[in-house]
RNA sequence: GCGCCCGUAGCUCAGUUGGAUAGAGCAGGAGCCUUCUAAGCUUCAGGCCACAGGUUCGAAUCCUGUCGGGCGCGCCA
């Protein structure tokens, strides 16, 4: 349980005595109680604006309330003061022990310190990357997959029990493309001299599948009509890009729970399922679309088809399941996809790129209609949009080539750069925020990178253990942590909010808060740090104090912990030491 | 035409799910610094939170409208 949560239970408990007085009317809605760090830490350590949120349907005035609700707040132990300020916020003061309990809880706790049990073991399926299974990663994917993992680290954290998976779209008219890609691959293997015509991918990472094909069945497909090879080496190639894509993924230090296969969604029973079950409820009929506003493709034109009565979920057209023809549109199939993600979760999240945007309406719309339950509360599902980066170099857009199939992968980046490296900046924007990626900047050694700052902060904090060792330092089992001043304590306070700042990250899918968190939690160890540099009485590690340099270094350690904890959600390895 | 995202310091962005005097970094001004190994430290200035209404104890945050920017619109995937 957080700090925070526990002094909602006192305050809780409050109110009910207050209740059983005969203080407060008994029933009220307590839900908007907030227990926070006051913003500025002059109006103390924990803030309640109970007796704001309680006055009115308590038919009294804030002020008033909160002067009944201060005073019990006081006499608890671990509270100094209480004191009512400002319109009826009730400000409290932890005592200096409260503190010096929670950074032993840190160090005690250690890895385990800002995991909760917030999702209560709900399970959450957190959809990720799914790119197409046409080609390696680029770097067009690698946000959302670093976003999506992280997202998925921080539920976990907050004690949800969480899916990771893929999506792999291996039934439409694009790993058609691939398995004809792969074949002339395949007769150039043979010893043809080809050319890639326009509309087949030109990429040399099917070289060696065209190989792998040759050494497999020889030249009997050579000239052989497609629909003799075409599923076979359909298969055969999206496997062998599943591979290159799940190897380009571990480099990341991604690794997926499930692999789902459209076509199988497709081939199951699923699609028929969801189809019946919309069908009962209205929600599909056949009908005639109108022409899309805006550019209408060549091919347009107004047939019979299977619709999705999505206008009844907030879209804003109904959607076509079912072509004309009776084959299934890719929304048809990602319906039934969801249908089935949701058979075993809780919660859905999509991380999708921000092109997809268009779509977000229509499966929203979806999922409320196959998961609504009898009162029409439908599983929650959250479509998260990840925006482009811009890859620079120096200030200067990296150039790609125009000609298809040339462009930066995943794999390049992470050589250049790192896997840490990516991991953080990908984390140092919101996700719908669009992002510069400067290859420069992201490796600078300055305090300007935040990637580069975290990193220093931690590998200050061990370089202290291991010159406190050199030092021949007895360093306290149970330091004295009274020998800790104000300001060495803020930052203890600091500390204390990550698990906060963990559940927020969880409730808002937003796991970026983490990287903002750790850039404030190194910005102030440094500048603890720095104040030994003016005062050589306030560094950490004094030779000729160890009670000093004990406490000292638990403090030290515990802010080195927390950076190794929220790391560890990000995906990204502490340093020792900066080279 | 419609929809989605966005609009916060000169620039790049945060903003604790509606809280108190809106923050950080860069750039700019002024000092300092040769280190508990180090790639710096302190400080100043900078704001009509695009604009106008509304909701309430309280709005950068929620609602409506306007203006401005980006993206999207399909029987593609």
């Amino acid at each position: 349980m957080t700090l925070y949560a526990r002094f909602a239970d006192r305050i809780d408990a409050i109110l009910d005595t207050l209740e059983a007085e005969g203080a407060l009317p008994a029933g009220l809605d307590r839900r908007n109680v907030a227990v926070e760090p006051p913003r500025d830490p002059a109006h103390g350590d924990l803030a309640t604006n109970a007796a704001m949120v309680l006055a009115k349907p308590a038919k009294t005035n804030p002020r008033a309330l909160a002067a009944l609700i201060a005073p019990k707040l006081a006499d608890l132990p671990e509270i100094e003061t209480a004191e009512v300020a400002g319109p009826g916020f009730i400000n409290v003061r932890l005592t200096p022990e409260s503190w010096r309990d929670e950074l032993r809880t840190i160090l005690r706790d250690a890895g385990g310190y800002g995991r909760s049990a917030l999702g209560q073991g709900a399970r959450v399926n957190v959809e990720y990357v799914s790119a197409n299974p046409t080609g390696p990663m680029h770097m067009g994917h690698c946000r959302g997959a670093v976003v999506g993992d992280a997202l998925a680290s921080v539920l976990e954290h907050a004690g949800f029990a969480v899916t990771r998976e893929y999506y792999v779209n291996d039934a439409g008219s694009q790993v058609d493309t691939l398995a004809r890609s792969a074949h002339l691959r395949y007769r150039e293997a043979l010893g043809e001299t080809i050319e890639v015509p326009e509309g087949l991918y030109p990429g040399d990472y099917l070289v060696p599948i065209g190989a792998a094909l040759a050494a497999e069945y020889g030249d009997r497909y050579v000239t052989a009509p497609e629909a003799e090879w075409l599923v076979t080496f359909r298969e055969k190639t999206v496997a062998a890009m599943l591979d290159l894509i799940r190897a380009d993924l571990a480099l990341l230090g991604i690794h997926h729970d499930r692999f789902a296969s459209e076509a199988e969604v497709q081939a199951s029973g699923k699609v028929k399922a969801a189809f019946d079950r919309l069908r009962a409820d209205g929600l599909l009929y056949e009908g005639v679309l109108e022409a899309p506003k805006g550019e209408v493709p060549d091919d347009w034109a107004p047939v019979e088809m299977t619709l999705f009565r999505a206008t009844a979920f907030g879209d804003d057209s109904d959607r076509p399941v079912m072509k004309a023809d009776g084959g299934l549109t890719y929304f048809g199939t990602d319906l039934a996809y969801h249908a089935q993600k949701a058979d075993d979760a809780d919660q859905l999240i999509d991380i999708w790129g921000a092109d997809h945007a268009g779509t977000v309406k229509r499966i929203q719309a979806a999922v409320k209609a196959l998961t609504k339950d009898g009162n029409g509360a439908a599983k929650p599902f959250d479509v998260k949009l990840v925006q482009m980066v811009r890859l620079l170099r120096g200030g200067e857009p990296v150039k790609m080539s125009k000609r298809a199939g040339n462009f930066v992968t995943l794999a390049d980046v992470v050589r250049e750069v790192g896997k840490d490296v990516v991991r953080f900046t990908m984390l140092t924007r919101k996700a719908d925020a669009q992002m510069d990626f400067d290859f420069a900047k992201v490796v600078e050694a300055s305090k300007d990178n935040p990637v580069f700052y975290v990193q220093y902060a931690h590998a200050r904090i061990r370089s202290l253990h291991r010159r406190t060792a050199e030092a021949g330092l007895a360093i306290a089992a149970e330091p004295d942590l009274t020998l800790l001043d104000g300001e060495e304590m803020a930052l203890v306070k600091l500390a204390a909010q990550f698990p906060r700042i963990v559940e927020a990250a969880a409730v808002n899918h937003e796991p970026h808060r983490i990287a903002f968190y750790l850039s404030d939690v190194a910005a102030a160890f440094h500048a603890a740090w720095n104040r030994g540099n003016d005062d050589p009485a306030r560094r950490f590690l004094m030779a000729d104090d160890a009670a000093t340099t004990s406490a000292r270094l638990a403090l030290a350690e515990s802010i080195g912990q927390i950076i190794r904890n929220g790391l560890a959600i990000m995906g990204v390895a502490a340093a020792e030491e900066m080279n």
